[in-house]
RNA sequence: AGGGGAGUAGCUCAGCUGGUAGAGUAGCGGUCUCCAAAACCGUUGGUCGCAGGUUCGAAUCCUGUCUCCCCUG
């Protein structure tokens, strides 16, 4: 609000209708605050990637811009928010057939099919099945990237460990007493469990507690737990980036940003 | 009280007829171009309930003891 801008949701979960609290999707009034684009823009049963994302980020910044605001992506994501940022050349994929036949295949089998079709896999981790999968739909083709998109900043937020423990026990706590619960509950009633956003944290974890095989405190610990999990990973992505400068509280970035805007 | 079973890494458990311990998971670190809250890789943890005994050598055999579970009374 302050930086007159409008806020684009960098984040894979966000975008599923119905799922609410378990993905600390922004409240209403805060939503109502600011323009918040692509949330809820996708039906439970609907998947969702990083392509369509990109597509669908550059709409809004478009948007965004025609109505003399500064887009601000905020998140979550961070293949998604790299692939605006840094205008990536998606690979070709395949149709979900063929998706589906290169899932049931073995490693080694998908690996001799790689040879056979002459897919190179220099620079690809043939440990990692969807890694090879992948490069069997790309058909060996190598990814672009662009250079960092114009008059950008990127900002992220750091904090110490143990304030970061707090923070994610606290936030799960906040779901919990929000009716989180509740919320998986009647999800899994209307979708089953195998539908795509039913496999995210906060969410998965309840199907063993529902069936009675795991207390509610276990449930607990589990979405903490994975959360961490979450947290470390999008540590490591961010922090290899040289483009992003750190803050440690949020207060200073904001400050940062209104002195570059007003220069 | 008697009988039986179990006590091994934070957790769940492997460890055959003795050769000083492992796997999953969690934890920690890392990778990353369409399932990315995904997938994958690396790695730290254990005086094997305790005390004795047998043995060159015991988590593995014997004795005692403690704790938990089940059965009987």
């Amino acid at each position: 609000k302050e930086l007159n801008g409008e806020i684009i949701s960098a984040d894979s979960w966000t975008v599923y209708k119905g799922f609410d609290i378990g993905t600390g999707k922004p409240s209403p009034s805060d939503q109502k605050a600011v323009k918040h684009y692509l949330i809820d823009v996708r039906e439970a049963s609907q998947g969702f990637n990083a392509p369509l994302f990109k597509e669908m980020a550059e709409q809004s910044i478009k948007n965004i811009q025609n109505r003399g605001k500064l887009p601000i992506l905020a998140g979550g994501t961070g293949l998604y928010l790299d692939s605006v940022l840094y205008d990536f050349g998606f690979l070709d994929n395949s149709t979900p057939e063929e998706r589906a036949k290169l899932d049931a295949m073995s490693l080694s089998d998908l690996l001799e099919t790689a040879q056979l079709r002459k897919v190179d896999l220099t620079d690809i981790d043939k440990r990692n099945k969807r890694r090879v999968i992948r490069a069997i739909e790309a058909k060996g083709a190598k990814p672009t990237k662009g250079k960092l998109k114009p008059r950008t900043l990127i900002v992220g937020l750091k904090l110490e460990p143990d304030e970061l423990e707090q923070r994610i026990e606290k936030r799960i706590d906040t779901m919990l007493a929000a009716g989180l619960e509740r919320e998986v509950k009647g999800l899994a009633d209307r979708f089953g469990w195998e539908i795509e956003p039913m496999k995210g944290i906060g969410y998965r974890e309840w199907q063993a507690y529902f069936d009675g095989g795991r207390t509610l405190e276990e449930t607990r610990q589990r979405i903490i737990s994975a959360t961490r999990g979450l947290a470390k990973r999008q540590r490591t992505w961010f922090k290899r980036n040289p483009d992003l400068l750190w803050f440690d509280s949020a207060g200073k970035a904001h400050q940062f940003i209104q002195k570059t805007l007003n220069t």
